[in-house]
DNA sequence: CTGTTAGAGTTTTTT
DNA sequence: ACTCTAACAG
């Protein structure tokens, strides 16, 4: 019966586009393809390509092709006879997955690449459990939470349990919940773990056993799942449902999956079972490129393959085909410093290519400066597009002072990550209702828009709310549907407040039954009151969040109308919800197109590549991280994030550093990082050693009298504006840029006196007489300075050269006194 | 209950 | 520097 059910849900609509006739007839003109792209594999490719006999593992080092072994042997079962619809494609992230349909569907034609069950963990697992929610007592179009509802649903729970939220941190509790979950461990489970609980004692924390099965059982109530649930809880349901396992494993004929190093043991073991009959899967990974323990990952995950799948068969691929030798042979001297790895010898046979470069900035300004300076230059001298650059970093905290410093020299760039549009206020309080109208039941959208737009029901209300609700396990929807029922001690102004909000809820409800989704997305915003909130003015910032909002709804209409062009019968307003929750980067694909350079963190650039690349901050405390000292272990993984970091780069390598920077508003120094001396000389160029040590330098900027670092570096930018009016008061100009910053509406007045004669510089402020220190030239002295704007230029009489002229915006030196 | 303000803290990476 | 929270006045 059930299983009927799941049929229909899951693979009607593939199964109706299948023509055996359509099929057979292209299968000729497929095998000539295929003799084309056999050839275009090496030996050790093709191998892994052609092997389906059982198990199988590959292990592919950086640039090997990877993603091309995965792909093309989809392609090759497809041809083998396997129907598309009945092979697994798993990924991690929804750029590799997008990237790897992509090219499958270039060598087998879009519609077969469609019909693949292809995409990451845990959108295909969520489909999956939608599919088979009634089994696991969930409803099919559960919310799912993403990490700031989660987080705020533990505050939450902290509070109630009137426990210390500095002892109990919100994200440290995250996170403990997390790798529970990941590890397969529930409530009850953990309650009864000896170690986990002797471990939350001794770190003063007993009770975290408790916020997670409140947590837990809030979730369900709530009708939500976070990203662990996904996994969490398609284990739940196979283990559970024998029936549906079955399913699934005679469904999923081939299960292939790429960077198995980052899998967590929840995905591993759904991987393992789904692939216990017939034992085909093909599962790629690289030990090396392992970066997200933070998150559960566990490189064993790989080497008990092999107990899981006797008989699995491995393979290697070495040979780099991305980098030149230089950067391959730099990232390997790293990487080899790294005690646990499998042994493999990764090589290129591309030309030599220049060596690695090692840059040393004084501060994180001049590090921007110096990187966009570099772009600038390297795309006339290379003959790159700016789609050939990308600027890595560790932290999306550090994407600002790029960003800056690429828009004063005008060098168009787009930043993945950071605030995504789905975590801007205005589309969250939108997506909040279309939640609600759902899933009323969604407390953590609830808890956003019960009083917004403000409606007079506040904390107090709500905490009473929340009290009822959850000494009878129920949700507060429940309750403020039938308030007399469940006790519910409020006025009768208020209660006729929660009346209103509750009419609100039911009608957009009752319209979502009768609408087509687009003109009920637009119904929702336009009845709950956000229309006419950030319409009340004409504010910039009200005018923007009318913009996003519009974004949303023609967002809501796109997605409706490729469905249908899918073939879709028709696409619900849950449907919209669902896709939306797992996308993180929407690589928006009409940007895609324009000539960039790409913003990035290390994490995000993995299975990229670009020509051009720069790894900015590589710095002890940035990279690696300082919350990342406290073990060898950890330090190692960072070490591989900067060996993938390096890996991505195909011609050029930079990596820089920065003395000294902002961080949390406040400048640090710190000495580069540990990892630029694991790097073998040979490949590397280093940075001209200064003489001048960077706290000296700090401590000597710090000792000015004004604490005006800001305002000076940023008054050091507007100098590298060209044509700038000579004016008097250099440092008051304001920032082009439409930035709120208060660096623009705080110009700082205490440097009038400044006149032509004194110029700031990354190291601070030079004037005649100015003894400076070269990296190049040695020590002199400020002879001369001309012209303050972009071209300025200072004549240094230095101690062993002689009289040099220096442009101020290329030259590197440290100010003495 | 609402809106403002002073004060404290600040986690690395992502689904 | 920035954001979130707690406290307070209206």
């Amino acid at each position: 019966m059930i299983l009927k059910k799941i049929d229909n849900t899951q693979t009607k609509p593939r199964l109706v586009s299948i023509n055996p006739l359509h099929y057979l007839c292209t299968k000729q003109r497929k095998r000539k393809v295929e003799q084309d792209f056999l050839n275009s594999l090496n030996d050790q490719q093709r191998e892994a390509v052609l092997y389906t006999d059982g198990p199988e593992l590959v292990i592919a080092g950086a640039g090997s092709g990877k993603t091309r072994v995965l792909t093309y042997k989809i392609a090759h079962l497809l041809q083998m006879g396997y129907p598309p619809y009945r092979l697994l494609a798993l990924t991690f992230t929804n750029k590799a997955a997008n990237e790897m349909k992509e090219r499958i569907a270039a060598l087998v034609g879009t519609e077969t690449a469609q019909r693949l069950w292809a995409g990451t963990f845990h959108s295909i697992f969520s489909r999956i459990l939608r599919a088979n929610a009634d089994r696991i007592g969930y409803r099919h179009d559960f919310t799912i939470y993403d990490a700031s509802d989660s987080l705020s649903l533990i505050k939450s729970i902290i509070r109630e349990l009137q426990l210390d939220d500095k002892t109990y941190k919100p994200t440290t509790v995250q996170a403990i919940i997390s790798h529970a979950k990941n590890a397969l461990i529930e409530p009850q489970a953990y309650a009864r773990n000896r170690e986990l609980i002797e471990m939350d004692t001794r770190s003063k924390r007993p009770l975290i056993h408790e916020i997670y099965r409140i947590y837990r059982q809030r979730c369900s109530v709530s009708g939500a799942m976070d990203f662990d649930d996904l996994l969490l809880n398609t284990n739940i349901l196979f283990r559970d449902h024998p029936d549906v396992l079955q399913h699934y494993r005679d469904l999923f004929a081939y299960i292939l999956v790429d960077e198995y190093q980052d899998t967590n043991f929840a995905q591993h073991l759904i991987v393992s079972q789904l692939g216990k009959d017939h034992n085909h899967i093909c599962v790629v990974g690289d030990d090396a490129q392992s970066i997200y323990s933070f998150r559960g990952a566990n490189i064993h995950n790989i080497l008990g393959l092999s107990k899981e799948f006797p008989g699995l068969k491995i393979f290697k691929l070495e040979r780099n085909y991305r980098s030149t030798q230089n950067i391959v042979n730099a990232a390997n001297s790293l990487i080899a410093k790294n005690k646990e790895q499998i042994p493999k010898q990764v090589f290129s046979e591309k030309e030599q290519g220049n060596k690695v470069q090692v840059i040393s900035a004084y501060s994180d300004f001049e590090e921007g400066f110096i990187v966009s300076n570099r772009i600038a230059e390297m795309r006339i001298t290379t003959h790159c597009d700016y789609n050939d650059f990308a600027v890595l970093y560790r932290t999306n905290a550090q994407s600002r002072v790029l960003e800056e410093a690429l828009r004063k020299r005008n060098i168009p760039y787009r930043i993945y990550g950071g605030m995504s549009f789905y975590q801007r206020k205005e589309i969250k309080d939108a997506i909040a209702y279309f939640r609600l109208t759902i899933n009323p039941d969604d407390e953590e959208a609830l808890k956003r828009v019960i009083n917004y737009p403000a409606r007079g029901i506040g904390n107090t209300t709500l905490s009473k709310l929340i009290e009822r609700a959850h000494s009878q396990e129920s949700s507060i929807w429940n309750v403020i549907s039938d308030p007399i029922g469940y006790n519910l001690a409020v006025n009768n102004g208020t209660l006729n407040k929660l009346k209103t909000f509750k009419d609100l809820i039911d009608e957009l409800r009752y319209e979502a039954d009768k609408k087509n989704t687009p003109e009920l997305a637009e119904t929702i915003i336009k009845r709950s009151g956000i229309w006419g909130e950030i319409s009340s003015d004409r504010t910039p910032e009200n005018i923007s969040r009318q913009e996003n909002i519009e974004e949303l709804l023609n967002g809501v209409r796109e997605f409706c109308a490729l469905r249908e062009e899918a073939g879709e019968e028709q696409t619900s307003l849950s449907d919209f919800l669902a896709e939306i929750s797992l996308a993180t980067d929407q690589d928006n694909g009409d940007e895609t197109e324009q000539d960039k350079v790409t913003l990035m963190t290390v994490h995000a650039s993995k299975g990229l590549e670009f020509k051009q690349v720069f790894i900015v901050g590589v710095e002890e405390d940035l990279f690696p991280s300082a919350m990342s000292k406290n073990s060898e272990r950890e330090i190692e993984e960072e070490r591989r994030l900067l060996y993938v970091a390096i890996t991505r780069a195909e011609e050029n390598c930079t990596l820089t550093y920065a003395l000294s920077r902002y961080r949390n508003g406040q400048t640090v120094s710190s000495p580069p990082s540990r990892f630029i001396k694991d790097l073998d000389s040979r490949y590397v160029d280093m940075p001209v050693q200064t003489k001048q040590e960077s706290p000296r330098e700090t401590i000597s900027w710090n000792r000015f009298p004004f604490d005006a670092e800001r305002p000076r570096k940023t008054s050091r930018w507007n100098e590298e504006d060209t044509d700038r009016t000579p004016a008097p008061r250099p440092f008051t100009a304001p920032s082009p840029g439409k930035r709120l910053t208060k660096i623009d509406s705080k110009p700082t007045g205490e440097t009038h006196s400044t006149t032509q004669s004194t110029v700031a510089t990354a190291a601070g402020q030079v004037e005649i007489g100015t003894f400076i220190c070269h990296a190049r030239f040695g020590n002199g002295t400020v002879t001369a300075i001309e012209d303050t704007g972009d071209n300025c230029k200072i004549t240094v009489e230095f101690e062993n050269v002689g009289r040099k002229q220096l442009l101020l915006k290329f030259a590197k030196f440290t100010i003495i006194e």
